[in-house]
DNA sequence: AGCGTTATTGGTCGCTTGGCCAATGGCCTA
DNA sequence: TAGGCCATTGGCCAAGCGACCAATAACGCT
């Protein structure tokens, strides 16, 4: 027994997989409220109650666990970005509510954060790239729905995929203007370009978000 | 005389005003090259041929000197984006043939990194807003300019402001993505945008784009 | 020409980072 | 129950960072 208790960081030892998972998690966490380039070794472990060793046997490249931090966090919150039902209108509405929802906010700051650490970091554009094409496959297919059922009027499902997330970047990209001044210019921005990529007519689309908002 | 001449760093002293200038300049150069947060004391005074401690005693603060580097950056490059005469479709024209060339990829990941690290530090965020009003005040200027000639139909000059500008920051935001990949949907999306946002028919200002690239 | 101001040097300090490694001890298996 | 595998620890290292400071030398002034 020793003399002194000092903090008696009984030692757990977990099956790798959910260790690893548990590594993973909050490394994403840590990605969406203070950004990729604080998951640091000591970060991570600190958050587990573990030494920075662990992480480095789990992630012998640090750059590893960030990337596919990233990608998890990216992929959690498209599965709420997406969880709809409904006509194909509905959808989309829910969609761009969501996506402008303040809950979604840390995730915006996250792709803008891929965005740019992937200057430095090809790997992380890699992923960043992979994300973005699962994304526009989730909305494509609620476009396509809509073209088939005549909602949306498109010529070319595709480029309007394409323009409206475009559209979400760009207002994204604001997301970290302390003062983001309000303007309806901005908030119905996403809206607008939706109903204009898919040749809606004015008006319908803005009011269908407006419902759900 | 020394036994060795050793690399005989002759120390050359300048006028204040001067070396501030030169330092200013050297890390806007190192902002627009390697990024921001390449900006180090070590890493400007290595590019000036000079002692660390003498950046220090420019810049007390480290973090001056990257917001500053930031403004002069930002404001040198307006000069070239705005510099065209004629018509207002066709300063428009060229704003826009200017602001996707080639030559401003630089610019566009100065501008996408300052976003992303406004998030970590306020000062950046405020010359970031600030520089963001300049920009608006010159295209603003050109629309208000299409809107008495009657070339700009828009019944709101700034809500169309902004919307071109999120379009822009939208399209600029992939400006790191290694296979951005081509696609007319990716390309037209600004001058579209701005056709649309100010009211004219369609294709017109493609066209006027198209005849400057 | 001499002197004072201060631009400039070059080094140190404390801190944080990722990577590395020997030692420890928990858990599973034979 | 004994033994071995390996998850886990904790400390060390080198590199890079901003900040700081005493010493030095270039320049302008009288």
């Amino acid at each position: 027994m020793d003399a002194m208790m000092s903090t008696a960081a009984t030692r757990t030892r977990k099956r790798p997989e959910q260790r690893r998972a548990e590594i993973l998690d909050t490394a994403a966490g840590i990605a969406l409220e203070e950004g990729l380039e604080r998951i640091t070794l000591r970060a991570v472990a600190d958050r587990l109650n573990v030494a920075p060793g662990l992480i480095s046997h789990y992630f012998p490249v640090a750059d590893d666990l960030v990337v596919e931090a990233f990608a998890a966090a990216a992929t959690a919150e498209r599965a709420q970005l997406f969880a709809a039902s409904g006509t194909p209108m509905e959808r989309l509405a829910q969609f761009i509510v969501r996506v402008e929802d303040a809950r979604s906010r840390d995730m915006t700051r996250l792709w803008l954060n891929a965005r740019h650490l992937s200057r430095f970091r090809p790997a992380i554009g890699v992923a960043l790239a992979a994300q973005e094409e699962l994304d526009r496959v989730q909305l494509s297919e609620i476009i396509d729905a809509g073209v088939a059922s005549g909602d949306f009027p498109t010529a070319d499902p595709f480029a309007a995929c394409v323009r409206i997330f475009i559209a979400v970047d760009g207002v994204g990209g604001y997301v970290n203007d302390a003062a983001s001044f309000e303007h309806p210019a901005y908030e119905h921005f996403v809206t607008d370009t939706a109903e204009w990529a898919l040749g809606m007519p004015p008006g319908v689309l803005r009011q269908a978000v407006a419902e759900r908002r």
